[in-house]
DNA sequence: GTCTATATTATGATAGAC
DNA sequence: GTCTATCATAATATAGAC
C-alpha cells in the first residue's frame, strides 16, 4: 500500500504522467497531420489548422517536429511504415496454394486497405507531387519493392492465362487508379451514386469488382464451370 | 495606299494594338493559372507564380480577372467548355453501327484526351476538393450528363454480355482511374516505367489495355473468332 | 512541455502614376 | 492596360515566461 507518497514518488509519477501528455499531444499532431495533409496537401495546409484539429498551441508543432517539413517526412514514413506492416502480413504468410491465389490476396488486401484507410492513397498521391530526397527515398525504397515483388506474380500469373495481358508495372498502375479513385473522391462519389462507400456491401463489390477486371478465368482445359476449376487446374510453382 | 498616316489612323493603329496585348495577357495568364492550379491545387498556387511563369506583373492578374476565385472559376469552366467540345464530335458524331461501338468510341476518346492533356485530369481532380457552388453546377450541368449517358450505353452493352458486369456509375469510376492514374502520376511513372508515357507506341498501348479491360468478347452464339464475330453478333437498339 | 507574444516572410489585393 | 509601390493579412518559426 502507498498511502503515504515521498516526495521522490510524486516526483516519478508527475515525470511519468508529463512524458505520457507529451507522448499524448505528439501522437494527436501527427494523427491531425495525417488528416490535413491528405486532404489537403503540403503547401495548402497550415501547422495552425494542424494544431487546432489536434486541440493544441501551434508553436508545439514546430516543437516536436522541428518544422513544417519534418512534420511532413515523419507522417509520411510513419504512415508508410503502417502500411507495410499491414500489408507484410498477407506477403510474409502462409505460402499459398499457387502464385495466382497469392496475387489474388495481395491485390484484395490492397483494395481492403484503401477502403478503410482512404487517406493513404490521398496521402501517397500528393507526395508525387512534392519532388525531393524524401520521394527518392520512398520510392527506391518501398514503392520499387512492392511494384517488383508483384511484378513477378503477375508474370507469373500471366503466363498460366490467368491475369489480363500486358506490360505488369503498366497494369499495376491501371489497378492502383482502379481501387482507390473512387475512394479518393469520396464526397463526390457518395453523391453521384447516391449511396455510403463505407458500407460493408459496397466495399464487398468493389473488391470484386476490381479483382475480376484484372483476373481471367483459366483457358479452359475443360469447359467445367470457372469458379470450381480455379483451383484444381493449375499445379506450378513459378 | 496608306503611306500618309492621319492622327485618326494612327489612333486606331493603337487602340488595337492594346487590345490586342490585352488579350495576349489574359490568355498567357490563363493558361499559366490552368498549369499552376492542375499541379498545385488552389490554395497552394499563388497568383505570383502565375503571373511570373505568364511573364507578367502580378497585379495583371487581379485586374484581368478579379481575384484569384474568379481566375479559378474561369480556368475551370473554359477547361470544361474545351473537353465538352473536344468530347461532344464523338458523342454527336456519325451514328455508329450499334451501343458497344458507340460506348468504345467514346471511351477511347476520354482515354486519348487523357494522354494528350493530363493537366485536365489534375484540374478536375483537384476542384472535388473545393466544395462550393462552383462545383455544383460543374457537377450537375456536366459531370451529371456525362454519366447519364454512358449508364445507357454501358447497361445496353452488359445486356449484350459484351461489358463487365457491375453498377454502371461504379465501373465508370474504376475505368476513370484506370485511364487517368498513370497520366496524374507522370513523372513518378515514367521513372518506375522507364519510358516515355507521351510516345505514340505508349497510348495506343494504353487505350488497348484499358478498353480491354472491360468490354468482354460476346458470349459466343456461335465459337467463331471473337474479334470477327463483334460486328455481326449484334442487332438490337437500346 | 506548454503557453503568450512576436519577428519575418509570403500572399491577395489595391492605389496611383504613366 | 500596364507598371511601381504599398497595405493588410496569414503563415512559419522563434523567444521567453511559467
Amino acid at each position: 500500500m502507498h498511502s503515504l507518497t515521498s516526495s521522490q514518488d510524486t516526483e516519478v509519477v508527475n515525470v511519468r504522467r508529463r512524458q505520457q501528455r507529451s507522448a499524448d499531444t505528439r501522437e494527436r499532431i501527427l494523427a491531425a497531420a495525417f488528416e490535413e495533409f491528405a486532404e489537403r496537401g503540403f503547401e495548402a495546409t497550415s501547422t495552425r489548422s494542424i494544431a487546432a484539429s489536434a486541440g493544441v498551441q501551434h508553436p508545439l508543432v514546430t516543437h516536436h517536429f522541428e518544422s513544417k517539413e519534418g512534420l511532413w517526412k515523419v507522417v509520411l514514413t510513419t504512415v508508410q511504415a503502417n502500411f507495410v506492416e499491414y500489408y507484410g502480413r498477407y506477403v510474409h504468410g502462409e505460402k499459398h496454394e499457387d502464385d495466382v491465389e497469392e496475387l489474388r490476396r495481395l491485390q484484395e488486401a490492397y483494395i481492403r486497405f484503401t477502403a478503410a484507410f482512404p487517406n493513404y492513397s490521398r496521402l501517397i498521391f500528393h507526395m508525387g507531387s512534392r519532388p525531393g530526397p524524401l520521394l527518392d527515398w520512398l520510392l527506391e525504397s518501398q514503392a520499387k519493392t512492392y511494384f517488383r515483388s508483384l511484378t513477378q506474380l503477375i508474370k507469373s500469373a500471366q503466363a498460366q492465362g490467368r491475369y489480363v495481358e500486358g506490360d505488369p508495372t503498366h497494369l499495376q498502375y491501371l489497378f492502383i487508379g482502379c481501387v482507390t479513385r473512387i475512394f479518393m473522391q469520396w464526397a463526390e462519389a457518395e453523391r453521384v451514386m447516391g449511396k455510403s462507400l463505407a458500407s460493408e456491401t459496397f466495399v464487398e463489390q468493389h473488391v470484386k469488382l476490381c479483382l475480376d477486371l484484372f483476373f481471367r478465368d483459366p483457358p479452359a482445359a475443360a469447359s467445367a464451370p470457372a469458379k470450381k476449376a480455379r483451383k484444381a487446374a493449375v499445379s506450378r510453382s513459378a
